[in-house]
DNA sequence: ACAGTGTACTATCTCGCATGGTACACTTTT
DNA sequence: AAAAGTGTACCATGCGAGATAGTACACTGT
């Protein structure tokens, strides 16, 4: 299904939560799929079902799946993913950090400019394939 | 001399590297002034020596600081800072999933792009006030 | 000599994460 | 009805990074 980078700082079930996110969120995983049982993606990555559980629990709070007892968890309707106005300031401090690191180790600003930008830019439509 | 976040996922000599870093590279901190003393600076921040020692070793090993034994460390020229290959590929690769993550979130590709580009440009002569 | 400095080392503690294991309620399949 | 598969909820344990506490030594400036 995807790889863990085990050497990552980033913990399991986090990678677990993105991976699912980037899945979901470029079609990759459509609407209504179902996704693999808790214990079944334990198997198949080699981590323990309780952080799979904890990686779904995250996701479904968020919006991006759904379960029902008994039958299993699957991709919702994209229109129920809610922009937490919190998670949005955390991830938009994170952005402006690495800007910072990467004025702070010696680049100058149109360096460190560009840079980003052709990061950002590189990620137009090869990521946002979205059927909507 | 600043602040520490001790909710903040970063660990604590990592926030401390990341303001001596600022704090060189905006100039608040010039070439050739003394940094605190590894015990006095841990007093007034409330960490252990050891810690700040920490952060001190990594700063001089990217070239921010340097230090003459029985002395103490001193901000170093400019020019001795050097830009870590490796370290430039890991800033770009956070910053990439930084905005992935705004993708990701349930904005769109303009929206994301907007937002990252404000906050880029909102560092602008704001924290780069270096005196080459 | 003395105070201040960097440096090194060890031991201990804490916390988040991951694991291993068990148990229960529910739904679908047989 | 039974079995298999599902989500969910615990709890105990282990592990590792980080932080702390404490000690010690070599160096420099006064």
């Amino acid at each position: 299904m995807f790889q863990l980078d085990l050497k990552s700082r980033k913990s399991i079930y986090e990678q677990v939560i993105d991976h699912l996110k980037e899945m979901i969120m470029t079609g990759e995983l459509s609407e209504g799929t179902k996704l693999p049982s808790v214990r079944e993606l334990s198997k198949t990555i080699t981590v323990n079902p309780n952080t799979v559980q904890k990686a779904y629990r995250e996701l479904e709070r968020q919006g991006y799946i759904y379960t029902t007892n008994g039958v299993g968890t699957f991709v919702a309707d994209k229109g129920e993913i809610s922009v937490d106005p919190a998670e949005l300031e955390k991830v938009k401090l994170r952005l402006s950090d690495s800007f910072k690191q990467l004025l702070y180790m010696g680049l100058d600003f149109t360096e460190a400019r560009d840079i980003a930008m052709e990061l950002i830019d590189s990620k137009f439509s090869q990521e946002v394939i979205r059927n909507d």
